[in-house]
DNA sequence: TCATTTACTTGACGGAGTCAACTATATAAG
DNA sequence: CTTATATAGTTGACTCCGTCAAGTAAATGA
């Protein structure tokens, strides 16, 4: 139903910059007040950051350190002579390139990181046993959020994965559905109304054997959805096709209408339809890929819009 | 319905703290990169930080700054030295204790902060116009999210405030509901079916004259609702309470309960009635305190658990 | 009145980080 | 193959950010 093309890039309003610079500043207090622990330890925050980099990933050139840390070249340079000095790493030398050479901490520099990384740790630990863990996971949800929507290349390794529906699936779709049509199209909160009293009913009789619904996650947040209700033997139906606009362009929706397709065949049912709209373009691709036929269309008044409807069919 | 006390803190577990230790990093690293653009001013990065806290709060004291910013006492003294011989800053000895002075910034402060002010500007304005404006609107929300989480004293000027439904409100709702009731008691996937059917009915026959809804909204989320629907001329159910757990104590409870008693008394119903649970203890104290008299009990089966419901009323 | 605390100042200092020049190797162009 | 250019890393020289400790003056408390 709802799948269309990425939304454009749009010029920032000063709130919201505001706001992020607020959080900016605040945050740099945050890190600050963080640091101030591991300050009195041997060793310099950049070498400890430069020594948790170490640690946590291998095969590591100087220049990969430089440029992940944001630290100057002669700086990183010496900064590892040091380290060597220390027996805290091993640097050998590319044979693809020798003027690289890849950066191992040995055992010396694990021990001697291990006490750094137990304090930021203790400390973090510290900060999070404040909140209530309700908390503690709204916080680290929103960190995650911020995170991905700021870093270029944090795609996720998963691009999405399918599970059935849980608790606080439907209030969710219900939502998401309610606020998309509305914002792409006017839609009024009566189709939010009826998304819910279809959801309602999903759940009030579901008869597992022969219906069955399909979340799409991505990141620990659902991002699409669909399902598949028993209208007689003979025929299920498709309803409540939806994938967020953020995860379009992932295949997400042509997915969803594949797993209908497959359970609607393995149970037997002879035809698969479902009903939509048809400014609905996006969708009505998915639909006739699939080998989806239109059935007939008819003009209907719903959610305050002068609409029409459509019935698809696909013989299974 | 669901009202109870705050929930305890919990010793956080490994994910969650790795999670943010994974993002303390990155947004370490993002504000050095945020930083380096300031760098070719005259001004260090912390004599930045400080014009800023001077233009934007006023009367402050060294000591202030100091303990704000996270800055040595020295290090302060410092640097409004120099800035008073540059004649950005102007200091007035206070009366009430002649050790210390309100520092303000002078014409030329402002003028010298102006053009740090705005590369700022800029450069978080190209950070967030890389981005959609739905995905603008979700950082912003999480940084939000994340900082009044970790500052202890960053509560909301307004705590809450009441408005009247919305699209996306019934499916926020029916999610909560579903998630809290889960959470706490273990009520299965049906109750959130029956509060997105109530919701679904509650706006389909929706009659404003004699039915309405109240959401509590806290910093933009939705922390509480309730609703009145027309049983007949003159009874009135109140149906639906609830208040996040992240906004008890705040009195949202007894409010919207008194939004429902107000509203049914203007227009005239005779009754006000709703039906709850022996277990919710904490919502049972808000209607008894209201004046709502317990009517009848019953046992029933739902929701996968062994409830026994209760009718209350509340001659108006 | 005297001891203690607080606000701020000042001298001395260290080391984190920068800049530019340099070597050695790799890559691209002709 | 030769030559020009780019990249990886090193090193010397330097700056100045920020810390530490000692000190002064005022405020507060006993």
């Amino acid at each position: 139903m709802t799948i269309h093309h990425q939304p454009d890039k749009a010029a920032p309003n000063k709130d919201l910059i505001d706001a992020v610079r607020a959080f900016n500043r605040f945050y740099t207090r945050q890190i600050g007040l963080l640091d101030e622990g591991l300050l009195k330890s041997a060793f310099s925050l950049t070498e400890a950051r430069v020594l948790y980099e170490l640690a946590h990933r291998e095969g590591l050139t100087a220049t990969d350190l430089g440029r992940d840390l944001g630290l100057d070249a002669g700086y990183v340079s010496r900064l590892l002579k040091k380290f060597e000095r220390l027996h805290l790493i091993s640097r050998v030398t590319l044979v693809s390139d020798a003027r690289q050479s890849s950066i191992a901490l040995t055992p010396a520099g694990r021990d001697a990181f291990a006490p750094l990384n137990k304090d930021s740790h203790d400390q973090v630990a510290a900060l999070l046993g404040r909140l209530p863990a309700s908390e503690q996971e709204r916080l680290v949800k929103s960190m995650r959020t911020v995170q991905r929507l700021l870093d270029d290349n944090a795609e996720p390794k998963i691009p999405y994965l399918l599970r059935p529906l849980q608790v606080g699936d439907i209030g969710w779709i219900t939502r998401r559905q309610g606020m998309l049509y509305a914002q792409d199209y006017g839609w009024d909160e009566t189709y939010e109304a009826l998304v819910a009293e279809i959801l309602a009913a999903f759940v009030k009789s579901f008869d597992p054997k022969w219906e069955r619904g399909w979340i799409a996650e991505r990141e620990g947040e659902v991002v699409g959805s669909v399902f598949v209700v028993r209208k007689s033997d003979q025929v299920a139906k498709l309803r409540l096709l939806y994938v967020e606009p953020s995860a379009r362009g992932l295949g997400i929706g042509k997915r969803l209408v594949e797993e209908c397709i497959g359970f609607a065949r393995a149970r037997g049912y002879k035809t698969l339809t479902l009903w939509t709209n048809d400014i609905l373009t996006a969708a009505r691709h998915i639909y006739q890929a699939a080998g989806f036929k239109l059935i007939e269309e008819e003009p209907h008044h719903s959610f305050g819009k002068d609409l029409v409807g459509q019935n698809w069919d696909l013989e299974l």
